[in-house]
DNA sequence: AGAAAATTAGCAATCGATTGCATATTGATT
DNA sequence: AATCAATATGCAATCGATTGCTAATTTTCT
């Protein structure tokens, strides 16, 4: 353990023989200071290995450059491209990212909150658990003004805004393109519906049933934790039903992918006798043969516009009241899956 | 804009009438300070809303509770897997993640290294980017006797630990599987050789023919940059060879699957005609069909790792400088894509 | 009851950077 | 050269929590 003593801006100053004042002030390139001074403070700090200490200086201007982040998981395809994107903006405006995850728990969530509030964020990008019924463990977020942005999974809040898709209008496409294709028995998976991620596409579906004359049936409509197994359970569902579905439209891709898989390994053809189409445009979709019609969700816009949003707030461009919602295009991509011969 | 004034130990104390220090002490249960006096600032400090302010707790005591992390990339599904290993074990020790990537620029890796050591990070967990040559701008840890541990791609230093899986035996029993199921002619495709982990699984192929008599040939190793696109070219430069290679063992399953993929639109028949064996054992190399013989690499389990090992640097169980290196298990996982029939 | 020992609580300095205000220095102008 | 304006620098308080040391209070014991 070497200690080397900390180099601060009082050793700059003593060095130079000038005020720490004009330091700190040479260091960050304040107008007031002449250019010859600042160069010789540049350099000094240079020579020395000074590098400044952030919460010295946070505790005195109340910004940290930090953003939190939440999210119910981290390992997922979809959640690391929404990071990537959430970095990458940020990082561009001189900010960091502090990231923790819920595991789908809210009381995790109100944990990771507080130990967010506590480091002083300047904001927090949430993307909600399953569990999570109401925001109050965000309120001392909204009472001192600091920007809170939901992503993807969010609830309504007149204090902040919600950057998600269109759910209901991609799950209404999807449903439009498979009945055009002339299926008729459209099954659907759908996943946990306290959140409205779920509940909108399940309404587009069952708009779209509806506006192309098609009866809903309940018994159609098969509720899951959209996982893994959840495409194996449902594979095997579908196999022991006497009238089998001609199509089947999931929630993610990742049920649609291992449902389809069980079903092959039963003998199962698709598109021909059962076709299929998911959400998210997960790289597997591309992967599985025959390839997965889907939605397109754009991950890192999606963390591009999170943390842009949380930017424009900061900056007074647009307040978190006027700006409740930013729709982020998504589009239909059709594949083998879904296409009659 | 709400202006609720911060609630500080100060408020409590007056409140009470006690001292700030009590106030202190009580909150974080310093055993000199009275139960009841303990209880009554607890109570307080609910009461008034009291959220502890990190920063000015971290100047004094010089802890953050704060982990950096600088990846090449965020968004991969082993990345993504690696960091929610790392965000359980830190988040139960009560540590937060401060994430960042490089891009693959070791100019940026630098820059985010400054940052993190002026956000005063407790510790630093390392993935190297593809540029990066030399671990000098990590010196500002090591001096200050910083704990720094790779991961996946690190570089030897004596004040770091490495965690890492033996990629050079992995590599061994890939090719060594192929051997015994009779393959002949076994092309490897390799990524940048300025990191160790592909020149140890280069290695570890040219070992195992060796080993078994089959004389290297270097036609038959291809450099790539392992993402999709190389899968293409890969198969496409396969489908000119006049003698083609029975099989192919490339240094990550993304490739692979793109390789397969695309030699299959060609009509090719795997494994038939062409095995193929992969590495890191991706969701993808489940999808596919022949589904794919790979390597396990434990994403969660070496972020655990990483930063258990942090913590035991920290908590004086083992230095730097004694535990060098930690190889993690990582399994051979043979799946239909490479087995004769 | 009184003194010594043990337990609690408070004082005040400290961590390092920031910033409003005051002062010093330089330059411009006549 | 004298005066005023403009520019540069310094002083000192501040942000909120921590902690070594001292002082006060309570407990224990003879």
């Amino acid at each position: 353990m070497k200690v080397d003593k900390e180099i601060t801006i009082y050793d700059i100053a003593s060095f130079l023989k000038i005020s720490p004042s004009t330091v700190s002030r040479g260091l960050k390139s304040h107008p007031k200071v002449n250019e010859k001074t600042r160069k010789k403070i540049l350099n000094a700090a240079k020579d020395l290995g000074y590098q400044s200490n952030q919460f010295a200086s946070s505790l005195r201007s109340k910004k940290t450059y930090t953003i939190g982040v939440i999210v119910p998981r981290l390992d997922s395809y979809f959640m690391s491209t929404v990071l990537s994107g959430m970095e990458g903006v940020a990082q561009n405006n001189g900010y960091n990212l502090i990231i923790s995850q819920s595991l789908e728990k809210q009381e995790k969530e109100i944990t990771n909150a507080a130990t967010m509030f506590s480091k002083r964020v300047d904001g927090l990008l949430v993307s909600l658990s399953y569990e999570t019924r109401d925001l109050t463990h965000f309120d001392p977020f909204f009472k001192k003004g600091i920007p809170v942005v939901f992503f993807d999974r969010g609830l309504y809040h007149g204090d902040s805004t919600n950057v998600v898709i269109d759910n209901f209008r991609a799950s209404y496409n999807v449903t439009k393109h498979l009945i055009e294709q002339g299926f008729k028995r459209i099954m659907h998976v759908s996943g946990n519906t306290l959140r409205d991620v779920y509940i909108d596409r399940l309404n587009g579906y069952k708009k779209a049933l509806q506006d192309n004359g098609i009866i809903y049936d309940e018994t159609l409509v098969q509720m899951s934790n959209l996982n893994k197994d959840a495409g194996i359970d449902v594979a095997r569902s579908i196999l022991k039903m006497t009238v089998r579905p001609d199509a089947v439209f999931t929630a993610n891709d990742m049920t649609a992918v291992h449902c389809m898989n069980t079903l092959i390994e039963a003998g199962i053809k698709i598109p021909d006798d059962i076709a299929f189409a998911g959400f998210n445009n997960d790289p597997i979709s591309t992967i599985i043969q025959p390839k997965l019609t889907t939605i397109n969700y754009p991950g890192a816009a999606m963390g591009e516009a999170a943390v842009m949003s949380f930017l424009n707030h900061i900056n007074g461009v647009s307040s978190v009241k006027t700006t409740n919602t930013i729709i982020l295009r998504s589009d239909l991509i059709i594949r083998e899956s879904s296409l009659k011969k």
